[in-house]
DNA sequence: TTGAAAGCGATACCAA
DNA sequence: TTGGTATCGCTTTCAA
């Protein structure tokens, strides 16, 4: 069978209407009396006829369809906890909503292909996750006009974007001073990549709290906000540091690798080195001792920047950028 | 600013060409001068001109994108690392070739939108993974003429249907075997759902082992494939059956669930109860102690299936279904 | 409420 | 090698 897919027109002729009335009927029926509307949905049922999206969207300049944007080497992306909450929550928001969700990884560290993706407009919007500061995202989707929210704020055209965040030098702040009133005296950090603005704004948050307190703030290796990453910090860490009884881990999935390493040396959490790490995904309570970190509402924001570029998708006009700011919080568990 | 994108007409005039030329130049550039081709590709770049894919597949009756399917509700999507260690390889795959990839979800369990964008021939064709038996997918894929191919042994229409596995039967088998020859007098299983072939013929080889060694096979406990699944399994299995000295366990990620269940009882692992898992995926050489595990050539198979959807974009007639079996293997470590 | 007809922006055939 | 032109399948005025 599947010889050829029946168009508007057989169907309009089934019905015995003419194809103009046909396509009122099938987008929502207005201006349709209910006879013309009963037969064409008859002879839809019977040619299983379905829309040609290209024919529809050529017309409509719609296409349907968002994407959702990481810009990351796709083993990190199943690796992370936070890609998988943040889907299925962006996905949940859809719901409602007939528009489908396309997934864009940037392949294999080329952006080009997913630029060009964006650039052709088969998506009418774009959520973005996980930028990057040397990817040409911002600058590119607002040059191309198309609605877009990123999660997480971006490196440039900051005024220019809606974008979700949580205060994540204020979360690094709050984890650092917790550390420093448990009584650590000498506090590291294991720090995410400098070329997202997560990893930056937490480090800065800890290096502003020890030189508030008057602390040395050189204890300091960067992870790549991953488990291996975390392990690999931590070593060159104790290796440079072995006086360190604090850590603060910009990540929980980092933290994990620290723990690890922390327990291969016999190092006991909280006893001889605290640990704070921070998301507050599954991970967290899953480790021993639990760990204490810094909640990110990572749903929420996922969420959230899914409205925002729902609002943009009806507009004609683009509305002025929205920014939502999320307070984090401190999680008290076991490991500091 | 994002006006209106230039479109082909405009590209032509600015080129000094007809329109066909224009089209010609950009698509490979066949029968096209030298001169007229260094024209278009001029005037594409100061116009910023990209191809509206609409008008393009409209006439070409090709999107130059295919799906991979997952039918799975999107939490235990990046739960698992078989789908990383899928959708990288896939990616990896398709590397070469321009086609975009497009990852569908059922959303919340419903797949009528998935199925009703697979029928709207929005991609040129699609990959399945984790197909459970109750999900339509083969039967609508058949039914449509699309290109498809399955990792994992389709439930219906296999005949029709390209598609990789491993005999997991096989490997149900030969973890089962490599359990009773370490001396393991009351041997368990956590299988996996039963909704899905890998599922239903790992415990197949599992309960044909023991019946042919004359061994009861009546501890059976079904988790989902999950860790939390396994967290479960194992306990009410244990509550069963305190005399388990073996358990196979259908899944890596279940099997780090039956492990920490199994500590928690104070079970020594494998002294008390030795445990063989499947999949052989990073979580294995993570567990403590290492996991033994029946090795599933998770990226080969990745890999083959997208190999073997591309070979039918190119055809206009569907070449007869191919279907490859790849062997299990056991990576003893220390579990068992 | 209906239908005739004008596009939407490309590709591809065919004659030149 | 080129360009005119017929499509592709649908939505959307506009008159009736």
């Amino acid at each position: 069978m599947g010889a050829t897919t029946p168009t508007l027109d057989e169907v309009a002729q089934v019905a015995g209407v003419s194809r103009a009335t046909a396509s009122r009927a099938i987008n929502g029926g207005n201006r349709v009396s209910p006879r013309a509307l009963a037969a064409v949905e008859d002879a839809v049922r019977t040619l299983g006829y379905s829309p040609n999206p290209a024919a529809r969207s050529l017309v409509t300049r719609r296409t349907e369809s968002i994407a959702l944007v990481v810009p990351e080497p796709d083993e990190r992306v199943f690796a992370d906890p936070f890609f998988g909450h943040t889907l299925r929550n962006v996905n949940r928001t859809l719901d409602d909503r007939d528009l489908q969700l396309v997934l864009l990884l940037a392949r294999s560290g080329e952006e080009g292909r997913l630029l060009r993706y964006l650039s052709r407009r088969n998506v009418d919007g774009a959520l973005v996750v996980s930028h990057h500061r040397n990817d040409r995202l911002a600058e590119h989707l607002v040059g191309l006009g198309l609605p877009c929210a990123f999660v997480g704020r971006p490196w440039t055209h900051a005024d220019q974007i809606s974008y979700v965040d949580t205060d994540n030098q204020a979360g690094g702040r709050m984890a650092t001073r917790h550390l420093l009133d448990r009584g650590c005296r000498r506090i590291g950090t294991v720090a995410g990549s400098i070329d997202m603005a997560a990893g930056v704004d937490r480090l800065a948050g800890w290096r502003e709290t020890l030189a508030a307190a008057g602390q040395a703030s050189d204890a300091v290796a960067h992870g790549d906000f991953t488990e291996e990453g975390g392990v690999a910090a931590a070593r060159s860490l104790l290796q440079q540091h072995p006086d360190l009884d604090g850590l603060f881990v910009a990540s929980d999935l980092m933290a994990v690798g620290v723990m690890r390493v922390l327990a291969e040396r016999g190092l006991a959490i909280p006893r001889d080195v605290a640990v704070v790490g921070y998301d507050d995904l599954d991970a967290a309570e899953r480790t021993v001792p639990a760990l204490t970190t810094i909640r990110n509402p990572v749903g929420e924001m996922a969420e959230n920047a899914t409205r925002l570029l729902l609002e943009q998708l009806g507009q004609k006009a683009p509305p002025p950028p929205v920014r939502v700011i999320y307070p984090p919080a401190l999680v008290q568990r076991d490991s500091a």
